[in-house]
DNA sequence: TAGTGGTCTAGACCACCTC
DNA sequence: AGGTGGTCTAGACCACTAC
């Protein structure tokens, strides 16, 4: 066992009192102040700084300006990614309001559309040319008046002829599935990729994101019996979001019910 | 615009350099030292290392003692979660072994067995009682010698009195879901269940993950037609994997090969 | 040996919140 | 006004890597 520095001490200490519940909810979430941890462990303020940026890296804690540092809390919300959009539910929002509300949280997200050159990772996906021309439909999602997470619908240019309703900037009542649906465009089958990364500083703006927190990327490619339709990039707080999906034979799973 | 700290200001730049490849592979991936910066941007090498301190948080670069800064690269590892085990392929590493193999790389895991009460979380998807007894078969994963994941499969006390190998130390030749299947135990359906975080500490070296790099993780609980047989928790370092997921008809994509 | 990053200190001043 | 965290400095010494 080599010796650890200071810091890195002081850290494991002090995330060993907050794993214990020393500063647990609802009482008192807040931490010692860093002049206080100076003294108790016989440190400079910047040596319990940099120990207190390591939890605060770690996700545990978050501090702000003349209030102190406090542990943090979180229910995440679960997103059922295979039931998402199957025949019976529309897309565009309207399951997330559903999901949210029955949760008996408030839903609130903000719109627009955009046309714009596909970028490449998308234009891979939906098959067309690299910076030919895509709509953009964009969504900023919030749970609670919490950020919750940002949509980004890309439909190739070719569909956004064939159902102009796509490239208005207003809402699509029924949903995009079945508006497609009704014009004679149906999603089969659609391919999933999920991965995770730090937030660029846009999402950390976008999602008020603090250091710690990671986003989890879900990027959606829907198929229609001949080609792809439409990729969807969903980028959520990872503090606050968990995806399911169920796969075969499921009875016996929702028969006494796991939430 | 409000003034940012010269902190901020010094990592906006360098991070910009980075986007536009100025330190990009294979030239010249070092970052120039502490000391040069801190004389470009007239500031203390403490600030500096502000600076660079949220760009490692950002996951953009790495830094080593000696050495000096140096920009991250990944080219991120593809599971398929909806074919991963899919009645045709055995379970326990061999799928990741071919996979990985595929790919022309070299796989590699360690593997052990123990008897433990099963943690409270597991315990509610095995449907038995918390600290009831389990079989736990963990597995370390490298891929060319780097850890790529660490992958925990608990199984309920009743399973393995039904399939006595599963708590024997060894491996299982033909895998587990065949072993199983042939003690009349299919696997009839799962559910997955996937989110992020950063790493605690002992993941982080387990998987020598460095500051800003989040973990995936993974948890799928499969069931047989009457009740829950097992439930499985993976933990990616995330900069390394992405999981995919086929949902419906993908006859198109398959055509003309998205890989 | 020279150069790199890692740790630590002591002190200054600023910005924000609460009272 | 007083306490909190946020920024910044100047300097010291240590640990690791390269040559």
């Amino acid at each position: 066992m080599s010796k650890q520095p200071k810091y890195r001490q002081l850290a494991d200490v002090l995330r060993r009192e907050i794993e214990e519940g020393a500063y647990a909810p609802p009482n008192k979430r807040r931490l010692p102040s860093e002049s206080e941890l100076a003294t108790r462990f016989d440190a400079s303020r910047n040596t319990v700084r940099s120990g207190l940026a390591l939890l605060v890296s770690e996700g545990l804690i978050t501090s702000s300006q003349g209030l102190g540092y406090e542990v943090t809390r979180h229910e995440p919300f679960e997103l059922n990614a295979s039931r998402f959009e199957n025949l019976n539910f529309p897309q565009h929002g309207d399951s997330y309001n559903t999901d949210v509300t029955n949760a008996g949280r408030k839903p609130h997200q903000t719109f627009r559309v955009e046309i714009l050159p596909a970028p490449k990772d998308i234009a891979q996906r939906l098959r067309v040319e690299p910076d030919s021309r895509a709509v953009l439909r964009f969504c900023h999602r919030y749970v609670d008046n919490v950020p919750w997470s940002t949509q980004a619908t890309y439909y190739p240019a070719w569909l956004a002829d064939e159902a102009p309703r796509l490239a208005e900037p207003g809402d699509i009542e029924e949903g995009t599935t079945r508006y497609l649906a009704a014009r004679g465009i149906e999603q089969v089958g659609y391919f999933d990729e999920i991965s995770t990364r730090m937030p660029t500083p846009d999402e950390a703006r976008l999602l008020e994101i603090g250091a710690g927190v990671p986003v989890l990327l879900w990027m959606r490619t829907g198929y229609s019996s001949e080609r792809p339709i439409r990729c969807t990039i969903t980028t959520f707080r990872g503090d606050l979001n968990r995806m399911n999906y169920e796969i075969g034979d499921q009875s016996v799973r929702s028969e006494n019910g796991i939430q």
